[in-house]
DNA sequence: TTATCATATCATGATTTAGTGAAATGATGA
DNA sequence: TCATCATTTCACTAAATCATGATATGATAA
């Protein structure tokens, strides 16, 4: 059988894919108190710099964070307060099911060990 | 370099990874009006019965959707008024970069074409 | 221009995701 | 019990994700 889902489902699932990744979300909340450089944020999350630059992009494009060119720097923030509420209403509901979300293994399960 | 996002986080991913599919969301659409058994949301979503049970088992950990079984027929609905109103923030954030996350290829860009 | 620092992009590869069809489980009624 | 219907689980596979390291681009100063 086919899946008959449409684009405008495809673009949202994008859009929560952006928020759906250990890396994005410690990126995000390291920006949480203001904008950072790409190198600062490489240090603060431990990610390598190629890495952080791939997750900020993908951000970006998701709407969630926007950029500024300063110097040789480009500085990095949060797009949108509703994207902080958004983080803060998944925190409750996520609060209510940690135990359940935790033990997951369809499709929600990234294994605790990285990959490579 | 190395990974260093801690467990928390891998929690709000596996959370946000519930809502990072259309095929997941089209499930929660259809379930937007009231509960409904596996089966009729096989036949609303075109979506195959096996397919249908997986990803309702994935929301059903995420914390997403509830279920309770009624005679041989089991009936999902949406867990709480939280879920509905993160749709609806997504979808503001979202209306407002439609484009932009429609063209990403970084990470959030599962191709239009259906996998087998 | 050339050197340097900051960031972005690219190719690669291990791991995960999600769809399929078949088989197993579970609930109900004869 | 046995048959039937609804749902779940399983094994399999193509495709996507994400980390890595190297390279390329871009901004600035000498």
């Amino acid at each position: 059988m086919r899946d008959t889902v449409d684009a405008s489902l495809t673009i949202r699932a994008k859009f929560f894919r952006g928020l759906a990744d250990p890396s994005r979300l410690a990126l995000l909340l390291a920006l949480r108190p203001g904008e950072k450089t790409v190198s600062t944020l490489s240090e603060e999350t431990g990610l390598s710099q190629s890495n952080v630059s791939n997750h900020l992009a993908c951000l970006k494009d998701c709407g969630l964070v926007v950029n500024r060119q300063e110097w040789r720097h480009v500085y990095y923030r949060i797009a949108d307060s509703k994207v902080l509420t958004l983080l803060d209403i998944a925190d409750e509901v996520v609060a209510e099911n940690a135990q359940r979300i935790a033990d997951c293994v369809n499709y929600c399960a990234p294994e605790e060990t990285p990959r490579g």
